[in-house]
DNA sequence: TCTGGGGTCCTAGGACCC
DNA sequence: TCTGGGGTCCTAGGACCC
């Protein structure tokens, strides 16, 4: 039988702050999105205090003061960087690991059964912390969906993070004490259609026929359905893959009306996206471009609107995806509107290998290596000496929608102007 | 006044074809 | 006037995840 494990890193952005500001252990601390805008991480006093996920910070701001809740806006370089850490350091431990989000990873532990798979979880567990300063929880099963579910127990359910599914009735007395919506992959719509079916618990899930499933969630459930079952499934498999599409975008601090500033928000997105495209070595044949005005103001009117680009050549050359995108955004654009947000998905991507093959016969070879070059020159430059030192023009240079951000941290450990000093 | 951003996969339905 | 059945491909939107 497989052995998957998943380690999660326990409220990551709040354990990043308490890595450099120790002063944050046993206290409540949260961590904002774009804009301070809502809750995102909230450390285990902060849940106990009944701060919810996703809360809209304003709403809550006077609560937060008074239990003095330490707010931090999110810092994503150094969150990006300590993840980086994390991972390398798993990657000691077992030869495959398939990176799931920032904070999640899962490992494969086949060959480690003879060292007791609880006994090396909390060897990992215990020296990730030491090393890296975050704490994890580990979840062992025999597939995907059952590490997850292991994971969460060891993080809700357990005292000690580390938990192993790994006996059937262990897994059908768990079963018959879970919710349908503590599986991964059941969210609150299915839960209510699998509800309306008399189907209330994991366990009602778990005994229920195939056929249902389906009629129900799809081959999404009847997937889920397997797992459960410990069958065949197609959550065995590890391993990474490049991404289907990269999107950026940033709701604005102010509401803006103006084509151009709309147009060098939008540059800078561009910017950011294409450059993670390079960084996978890959091409994007199609972009989309989108622009809003903000959901939550119903009281004003209303736009919201994308148009999207098909290239005939793949490309990854920022300053021609800025000129595109530039002008796909003045085609959607309407005056006297009050803007939210605008953004990019760069989608239907493809590696060099299949590019190569192209440009034998199509592309003018010495422009599209001096191209490159140049390209490859810029990240490299951006890289080392810091975002934007060198960028379009395109991008503007003061940026009054630029995000707000109050409670930011240092970049302890990627700007050397930023690095923790100790008295 | 103030409500994030980035992904994946599946499905229903339209367009088109014979 | 009456107007079938089946296939493919594409896309927008739904649902879910962190």
């Amino acid at each position: 039988m497989n052995k998957i494990a998943l380690v999660d890193c326990n409220n990551f952005y709040c354990s990043v702050e308490r890595v450099f500001n120790p002063k944050l252990e046993h206290k409540p601390v949260v961590v904002l999105s774009n804009n301070d805008g809502c809750i995102i991480s909230r450390s285990n006093e902060a849940k106990a205090l009944g701060i919810k996920m996703a809360e809209p910070v304003y709403k809550i701001m006077p609560y937060l003061k008074k239990n003095k809740v330490s707010i931090y806006s999110s810092n994503y370089q150094l969150y990006g960087d300590m993840s980086h850490r994390v991972m390398t350091n798993l990657n000691y431990f077992v030869p495959h690991i398939d990176i799931y989000s920032i904070d999640e990873c899962f490992i494969n532990l086949n060959g480690f059964e003879h060292m007791g798979l609880i006994n090396y979880s909390q060897t990992i567990k215990q020296k990730i912390y030491q090393w890296t300063g975050i704490p994890v929880a580990i979840g062992v099963g025999n597939n995907k969906v059952m590490a997850k579910l292991a994971n969460h127990i060891a993080k809700k359910h357990k005292g000690d993070g580390v938990f192993q599914l790994n006996s059937l009735e262990q897994e059908q007395k768990l079963m018959k004490q879970l919710e349908l919506t503590e599986i991964w992959g059941i969210g609150r719509r299915s839960e209510k259609k699998l509800k309306q079916l008399g189907l209330e618990s994991v366990w009602d899930f778990y005994t229920s026929s195939q056929m249902q499933i389906k009629q129900v969630m799809g081959i999404n459930g009847v997937q889920l359905y397997y797992a459960l079952h410990n069958q065949f499934n197609n959550h065995q498999e590890l391993e990474q893959s490049d991404k289907k599409s990269i999107a950026s975008s940033r709701s604005f601090s102010t509401l803006v009306s103006e084509l151009g500033p709309l147009q060098q928000a939008l540059s800078n997105y561009i910017m950011i996206a294409s450059k993670k495209l390079r960084k996978q070595g890959s091409y994007t044949s199609a972009m989309q471009i989108y622009l809003s005005t903000n959901p939550f103001q119903q009281n004003t009117r209303q736009y919201h609107n994308c148009i999207n680009i098909d290239f005939a050549m793949p490309c990854n050359d920022s300053f021609k995806l800025i000129r595109i995108g530039k002008s796909a955004l003045k085609k959607i654009y309407k005056r006297d509107y009050q803007y939210h947000k605008v953004g990019v998905l760069l989608y239907d991507l493809s590696d060099n290998k299949q590019i190569d093959l192209f440009s034998i016969d199509y592309l003018p070879g010495k422009e599209k290596i001096r191209k490159e070059k140049l390209m490859r020159v810029i990240d490299k430059i951006n890289q080392n000496m810091g975002t934007d030192t060198v960028f379009s023009g395109a991008q503007g240079i003061k940026k009054h929608w630029l995000e707000k951000r109050n409670y930011l941290s240092q970049r302890y450990t990627t700007n050397w102007n930023e690095l923790l000093q100790v008295n």
